[in-house]
RNA sequence: GGAGAGGUGGCCGAGUGGCCGAAGGCGGCCGCUUGCUAAGCGGCAGAGGGUCAAAAGCCCUCCGAGGGUUCGAAUCCCUCCCUCUCCGCCA
């Protein structure tokens, strides 16, 4: 949520900001202020009612006391009674409307950020590693993993649908692998385990930005009110929700494993071969909640930390920075971090890295309490430290060999306990 | 699922209709004192918001959430949520 004191003070450079994303955000700003003006008006009037009921009310206590007689009194408090349930509904209403339009508006991209329209005029940051040459044609990956048996998408679809696909034999230990890998890795350079619940109520993804406006994309349990995570962003950011921490508290740097659950709507189409995009996969997940002043630079070392996931496996992968308008709703700043797919012969994104700034923190709530013991939001980041579906895809097609066998990288033999995967 | 207990400030905890936004304690901050990190004494401090150029001040809201009763609700009533204990079920 943005700040509604800054689009008080300079609503024109929020319009500016915004018009980056998308042309017709700075509309919803003059809704905003329009809204909030007559908010502030009848709260003013409000207030000065509640105050006079408040007065009165205290003063019957006192002339009670004294045995004289209050009905006159009273009577006025009840008029007042009823101008102000008028006031408060019209208020609450208006607040409610305020309230709905401020949580559809995205966070404010980082003055750093390229201006752009989308994936297009994403800017290329670095590369690392070289694409491997292949003396053949290199398969995709659902071809591999078919003749290896160990993606099965006959089996995912009778199960699932379409988007589901059974991984097994070495798929599924090199994928167990990979997470306990990430996880280990994560962990040594400080980031706490977790395991977090994959069932969150409804204010807890207003609270990362995935509701109200896209609840399209989400899987929900309807019984229970409760809906599926889509990503560990979700509750390991809100683990602090409502608190306010101390500032030696800060940085809390958090990673967990959890699959995460995409209704994928609007996607229709896009990549319906292989395990790119599906409606159930595992990620690892980073996450740091830190004071303000560090945040950019916990986003270049949080990006690092990802990265090292790709460089310890020896795949090529590029960074990429996205421009205004393919940021995502809660993101000021992102990295993508995209590893090549020699059959498709491009970088695909794995992982991506955001700066939240303290527009997660303001709708979740979270403070802590600086130095001067002034209360104020903490910023938080996330980032994948890796999709790990899409790192398996991405192995299979890498070390992919001449005879449809597949090379263990080097980091995960002692995990999966062998060196190459062939047919079952 | 059944029965019971309970949800109050960073934490613990008192408070059953009106000077209660809330005693007391712990923790925190600032002084002072004592030749040491300890102790003692005094003081400050809940959160959000409105008004104001700003500060001060004044005012409003908040005692799990939402309704209700009342001139007046942390306190009474209703609904919901959550936590705990026991029983049942269960990996």
């Amino acid at each position: 949520m943005l700040d509604i004191e800054l689009i008080r003070r300079k609503p024109d450079f929020v319009k500016e900001r915004l018009s980056t994303r998308d042309r017709e955000l700075p509309k919803l700003i003059d809704d905003v202020l329009e809204l909030d003006s007559r908010k502030r008006k009848i709260l003013t009037e409000l207030e000065s009612l509640r105050a006079e009921r408040n007065r009165k009310s205290k003063e019957i206590g006192f002339y009670r006391k004294e045995g004289r007689d209050t009905q006159a009194l009273e009577e006025e408090v009840r008029k007042l009674k009823l101008k102000i349930e008028k006031l408060e509904e019209e208020f609450s209403d208006i607040e409610e409307r305020l309230k709905e339009v401020l949580l559809r508006i995205p966070n404010l991209p980082h003055e750093s950020v390229p201006v752009g329209e989308n994936e297009e005029d994403n800017v290329e940051i670095r590369r690392w590693g070289e694409p491997p040459e292949f003396m053949f044609k290199p398969r995709p990956h659902w071809e591999i993993g078919e003749k290896l048996g160990i993606l099965d998408f006959a089996k995912g679809a009778k199960l699932s649908g379409s988007r589901f696909t059974v991984v097994r034999g070495m798929g599924a230990r090199l994928e167990r692998a990979l997470v306990n890998f990430m996880l280990d890795l994560h962990r040594e350079k400080g980031y706490q385990e977790v395991i977090p619940p994959h069932l969150v109520r409804p204010e807890v993804l207003i609270g990362t930005g995935q509701l109200p406006k896209f609840e399209e994309d989400l899987y929900r349990c309807e019984r229970d009110n409760l809906y599926l995570i889509p990503t560990a962003e979700v509750p390991l950011t809100n683990l602090y929700r409502g608190e306010i921490l101390k500032e030696e508290d800060l940085p809390i740097y958090l990673t967990a494993y959890t699959p995460c659950y995409r209704r994928e709507a609007g996607s229709h189409g896009k990549d319906i071969r292989g395990i790119i995009r599906q409606h159930q996969f595992n990620k690892v997940e980073l996450v740091k909640i830190v004071h303000p002043d560090t945040s950019y630079s916990e986003l270049e070392s949080l990006t690092a930390d990802a990265e090292e996931v790709l460089k310890l496996l020896n795949l090529p992968y590029r960074v990429v920075e996205l421009c205004t308008g393919d940021l995502g709703f809660s993101a000021s700043k992102t990295y993508d971090i995209e590893v090549w797919f020699p059959s498709q012969n491009k970088y695909r994104e794995i992982s991506s890295c955001s700066n939240c700034e303290d527009f997660q923190a303001r709708r979740m709530k979270t403070r802590f309490k600086d130095s001067s013991g002034k209360n104020r939001f903490v910023h938080t980041l996330n980032g994948s430290g890796l999709a790990v579906g899409r790192t398996l895809a991405a192995i299979l097609e890498n070390y992919q060999r001449e005879d449809g066998t597949v090379e263990v990288p080097e980091v995960l033999r002692d995990y999966v306990k062998a060196d190459i995967i062939s047919p079952t």
